[in-house]
This record gives C-alpha cells, sequence and structure tokens, in this order.
DNA sequence: GGGCAGGTCTAAG
DNA sequence: CTTAGACCTGCC
C-alpha cells in the first residue's frame, strides 16, 4: 500500500487507508502466538520490543502506543503493509475453492516476524495446543526475556534471544511446560547462538535450500520448517501442511489419506509463488468453518 | 481415565 | 524412501 493516510495522536497512530487487513483474521490464522483479544476487542501483542495495542473500526486502524516512527520503521514492514493483497487475491480468485475461502479470512497479512521467535515458537507447536503453546512462549519471555514496558498495567517481555536460552539447561526450560521439546529447544538455541547455522541468511537461499538447513535443527521437521520460512523469512511459496489444512485439502481437492508430501506437492504446484497465502486463507477457513471436523 | 492437540524422532521394512 | 509408535502436558 502506498501513501498510507498516518496520523499522530497521543500516544498513537492513525492509519486511515489500511486495505486487506483485519487484526482478528491476521492474529487468528496460525501464525504468530504472541497476541491477546483485549475485552474491548482490541488486540495487544509484543514484537520486536515492543508492545502495542491494535483496534479497526469502520476502516480506521488505531494503533496506541505507538508513533509514526516505529510505524514506518518497524510495523509497516511487519504487517506486510507495502503488499498488494488485490493482487494476491485475484489471482488465487480463479481458483472457486480460494474465492470462497477468502471470504472468511480476507484480512489476512503475513506476517514478517523474527527468526529466531519464529523457530523456537514453532518447535513448541509441534504436537501441541494453541493455548499451551501460547503459555509456554509467555513463560519462557517473562523468565528470561528483558522487560519491554509496562501496557494498561500488565508487563510485557520480549522473547529471550539464543544466546540467553543455549544457557538454560534444558530441564529448567521445562518448567515452561514445553515437555520433551525442551532439548530441542536447547539443542536448537545452541546451534544458532554458535552461529553454526546463520538463520538470518536464509532468506538469501532459495525455498528448497533453506528447508533443507532448517531441518537440520533439532524439532524442525517438514511442518515446522515451512512455517518458519512463511512467517518470518519471506517464503511465500512454502505450504506447511498441519492437520486443518490437511483436512481442508483432502475435502477439496485430494482423496483421503493422502500423504503430506503430496499434499504439498500439490499445493504448492497449484498455486505457486502464492502458495503460502492460499495456506493461510485455507487454514483459516478450514478451522473457522470447523472443516473435516465433528 | 483415555483421547487429543498447528508433528517430529526413531527404528524398522 | 515410506510407515508405525512413542512422546510432555493440560484440557475435555
Amino acid at each position: 500500500m502506498k501513501n498510507l493516510d498516518i496520523q499522530q495522536t497521543d500516544n498513537g497512530v492513525i492509519v486511515k487507508n489500511i486495505k486487506n487487513f483485519v487484526p482478528k483474521h491476521t492474529f487468528d490464522c496460525g501464525q504468530c502466538f504472541r497476541w491477546n483479544e483485549e475485552d474491548d476487542g482490541s488486540y495487544t501483542g509484543v514484537a520486536y520490543d515492543r508492545v502495542i495495542n491494535m483496534k479497526l473500526d469502520n476502516n480506521i486502524l488505531y494503533i496506541d502506543n505507538c508513533n509514526i516512527e516505529d510505524f514506518n520503521n518497524i510495523w509497516v514492514e511487519y504487517f506486510d503493509f507495502n503488499r498488494d493483497y488485490d493482487e494476491i487475491k485475484k489471482e488465487l480468485s480463479k481458483d472457486n475453492v480460494l474465492a470462497h475461502a477468502m471470504k472468511f479470512g480476507k484480512g489476512i497479512r503475513i506476517l514478517n516476524q523474527d527468526p529466531f521467535e519464529t523457530l523456537i515458537s514453532f518447535i513448541i507447536s509441534a504436537n501441541n495446543g494453541i493455548s499451551r503453546i501460547k503459555k509456554s512462549i509467555e513463560y519462557l519471555s517473562m523468565k528470561y526475556g528483558e522487560k519491554i514496558g509496562e501496557y494498561k498495567g500488565k508487563e510485557y517481555y520480549s522473547f529471550p534471544n539464543a544466546e540467553v536460552l543455549e544457557k538454560i539447561r534444558a530441564e529448567n526450560l521445562r518448567e515452561s511446560g514445553v515437555g520433551y521439546r525442551a532439548s530441542y529447544i536447547f539443542n536448537t538455541a545452541v546451534v544458532v547462538a554458535s552461529k553454526q547455522m546463520d538463520i538470518y541468511n536464509l532468506k538469501n537461499l532459495s525455498t528448497e535450500d533453506a528447508r533443507k538447513e532448517l531441518m537440520l535443527l533439532a524439532g524442525v521437521g517438514p511442518k515446522v520448517a515451512d512455517c518458519i520460512m512463511l512467517f518470518s523469512i519471506g517464503k511465500h511459496d512454502a505450504f506447511p501442511i498441519d492437520v486443518w489444512v490437511k483436512r481442508v485439502m483432502e475435502y477439496f481437492y485430494l482423496p483421503k489419506d493422502s500423504s503430506l508430501k503430496y499434499i504439498q506437492k500439490y499445493g504448492q504446484d497449484k498455486f505457486g509463488k502464492y502458495a503460502g497465502f492460499a495456506q493461510q486463507y485455507l487454514f483459516y477457513y478450514a478451522r473457522e468453518a470447523k472443516l473435516g471436523k465433528k
């Protein structure tokens, strides 16, 4: 979106001409874990050492605890505000299923999150439930992260970096409720902190090569690798297959009990460079409609 | 109390 | 290279 109409207020920013963005859709499509809905329907979240609050009202976006400088330097990129989602939707709507799915999560934008935080978060997400994933991430942040500040009486903490996490014994990591994933987190933190792998350089590799690299890390399989690439490394042709996407793909396109590998190839072939966006719309739709679940 | 949840690891064919 | 089983833990 070019030429955003931004205004500074007392303790926030107002953006009047935001398109293709609904906070609920973006925060509830499985890509992030640190945004929470408040009683008034707004969302408060932590990213890049900031805590902000967002509310969309009559197509006007109110961002509290924020200034124009942060908006331009951090949040435009984080929320992918420079990307033309009309173009993506136009292309994807050639597929009837997607055209239908996009009516649900029409305000989804794929975030550009920090690679390390995303890496650890999705290691935690494997074979886990959302509420417990969020609790573990909050615990790790509060215990080992840095205090960012207070907002509406609550304290907020950044997610700990690799140098901090590698010093924590796996048995202590378990106090966050991550269970057997503690050793995965520890081992991955050691590899990242020691620069055996530069996860901040993965964006310069092909999607295929970045995937192979990521899967060398403990606790990172195909699905987690694809999520990391899509949500933090800008690999928008990645097509993560979780249980919901498997259900929706088998419901509309493929026979039941298709292999994950085949579903992934099918999705990437079908949606190409927009596969990741398609995955997000399908995921949101599948969960919203409780597709394939009693 | 058994089953399940935004999968991965391991050991085997 | 594909396929069973086990797996922390909290919540139903």
